[in-house]
DNA sequence: GTTCCGCATGAATCGATAG
DNA sequence: ACTATCGATTCATGCGGAA
């Protein structure tokens, strides 16, 4: 059988570019695509009301090349119209329901970083969603590879780790941190739950959009193992393609962007 | 005009029960109802498939007798059925559309004690909705009653403002200038987000659902001022109806069952 | 090497103003 | 009346430079 080249960013529309890929083929389906008009001069802006009419033609692509154990998540988060949410996330779901997706569940990303702002009748938006679709009821989990720390507190320091942190981490010694890192290790992990608390680290300036790394990283350790094949069809500045690299995947990603194209082939080839 | 008794806890079925009530009468609604299937001894079980025409029933009740500036609060959470995400909350809010409601604000609340469980395929679920409907785009909302305090890092950075803080705060004109800038210095309180961090208390025994009292305390400062009239259709064991008391508003409870009925008397009435 | 401090800015939203 | 553009608002965090 035909089997493509993995570990490649595509430059192009994935649509268009899955068509030569065989079915069943990814492991995990991971992205943030652009949200309804919200990216005008970078994607041509998708209106609210027809934003679904363009993106399920894109999602029955990815059920074909989405292997019956795989996953495919989705972050997305509807904007506000006119004073309201807008609804079409919602029907979105329903949709790929009927495009023969289940709907698993969904994990809510708690921004930490939202937008600032001050208005008379809302508060800041701090959350946006992370949609778990399945081919089946039965795909595949590795819940161990995703455990933390029992305490509330240190649960949360972990999940958010910044790279300075990491950094540290990597020169050892006997930084202060160095020892806090082992004392944590020490104690008891326990799997998450389904709100994920990360902040919004936006350093990739060429992109627009906040896609941090620890989400690609979280979905990628809990859904795949090394050497598995992930695939972002809209991979912007290439945060997934890095993080699947960094944790022994394959991966091929997608973008229609020349310029983002550029910047994903160098970010996720950086060391 | 016809004034109902407030301040009262009301025994029977809130569809019925309400229409004794005035139009444009409440100034919050706010109300976590039976889940879909979940109380099956308690209220006859809706079952998820039927759960929307049940409710929309109660609900246009409540368009009713809300006031034109007053807001409806609906927590709920979606079961698993059958390995998904069941739609039907979906559904409703999109039914609750079309009754004339606007879908104003997802708020999430982050449980942080939900039940411990492992299950093989997903992880505890964490967070529910708190669905905010409104009558018009113009609504009741007093911000600064929910205000928290601000991160500590925020803090220092208010008490020593810089060449940056000056320069965007110069581009304004004179008269917001001084007024501002003396507003942030002493803030020590910022406003919160649309994501609520709260333990789920489950002291009352007698009821089966987790309604921590912070809950309807933050949307009823939220959403009222003194002295208004607060609903809950669905009243349970009275934790709406006692914190409505606690903070000095007027209030009703519903509630079908005999059992809560009475112990949401007691509760709503103990200092 | 570590801690502290200053700085920039973000998947935002609203209301006013201009065409 | 309706749309497009613009200015104002505001908090958390990573980064870099200094002590």
């Amino acid at each position: 059988m035909f089997r493509p080249k993995v570990n490649n960013i595509i430059l192009g529309d994935c649509e268009q570019r899955l068509k030569s890929f065989p079915s069943n083929f990814f492991d995990l389906i991971i992205t943030s695509p652009p949200y309804a008009d919200a990216r005008k001069t970078t994607y041509g802006g998708i209106e609210a009301d027809k934003y679904n009419e363009w993106f399920l033609k894109k999602s029955n692509e990815f059920f074909r090349v989405l292997k019956n154990t795989g996953t495919f998540i989705l972050n997305i988060k509807e904007k506000v119209v006119d004073g309201e949410r807008h609804t079409y996330v919602l029907e979105l779901i329903m949709k790929l329901r009927e495009q023969g997706w289940l709907w698993t569940e969904e994990f809510i990303w708690h921004k930490t970083t939202s937008a600032p702002g001050k208005w008379p009748n809302r508060f800041r938006d701090a959350w946006e969603r992370c949609l778990q679709f399945n081919k089946n009821k039965e795909f595949a989990m590795y819940q161990e590879a995703v455990m933390v720390p029992a305490k509330e507190s240190t649960k949360k320091r972990m999940l958010n780790l910044n790279e300075n942190d990491l950094a540290r981490q990597a020169s050892k010694t006997q930084s202060t941190f160095g020892r806090k890192m082992s004392a944590w290790q020490n104690r008891e992990l326990v799997y998450p739950d389904n709100v994920l608390y990360m902040a919004a680290e936006c350093k990739n300036k060429g992109h627009s959009a906040c896609f941090p790394s620890k989400l690609p990283e979280f979905f990628i350790k809990l859904f795949t193992q090394e050497n598995d094949i992930v695939l972002d069809p809209f991979v912007g500045s290439g945060t997934t393609t890095q993080m699947a690299r960094k944790l022994n995947r394959k991966y091929i990603g997608i973008e229609l962007n020349e310029e983002y194209h550029k910047l994903a082939i160098e970010r996720t080839n950086q060391d």
